[in-house]
DNA sequence: CGGCATTATCTGTTGAATCGTATATATTGA
DNA sequence: TCAATATATACGATTCAACAGATAATGCCG
């Protein structure tokens, strides 16, 4: 179903084009948020590692939520390299 | 589907419970993930929000995903009194 | 009760996330 | 092209997660 999220740059990645989608501004979701516009940059270009909340908030105001699934067993793990 | 986290104590529940399912003890989660015993308890209780970096560790850990999800539908929303 | 295992909490320290603010660099539209 | 808008970066200051390392509290079972 939903996106997995893995690393920040996964989590960049799903801001960013959950934010095109809604056609919004860093500015916007900053504000919804009550973060920084700067912040909502580095997070979308995943130069950092944001706190739980922080990520919690960003998605809320996206109207999308956080969930904790199974997880499904994919061919080729990266990580093992 | 999965577990809706839209806070540290949902994470923490749910950290909990995965463990115990996998009949785990916060010192094994706590070496896999490579973090304290002290906090994995405190994640747990839902003492401190993590960095997203730990949450995915500690999830892993406990062979679970993070995943992004649309926000379902808005029946009554606690944090609105 | 007594003892072992597990979990919770403490102190001081370090590093990183976030802030405010400002500015530099795209990107877009007229 | 030019100007307005949007995004990325900079920098010092503040806040807080995570650490090491104990120890205290709790749970469990003989």
């Amino acid at each position: 179903m939903g996106k997995i999220i893995r690393s920040n740059k996964d989590l960049g990645a799903a801001i960013r084009l959950a934010r095109k989608n809604k056609d919004l501004r860093q500015v916007d979701v900053a504000r919804k948020a009550s973060i920084r516009q700067a912040l909502v940059s580095e997070l979308e270009t995943g130069a950092t590692t944001a706190k739980l909340d922080t990520v919690i908030r960003v998605l809320a105001s996206l109207d999308l939520d956080l969930s904790i699934v199974p997880r499904r067993k994919t061919g080729f793990d990266p990580t093992a390299y």
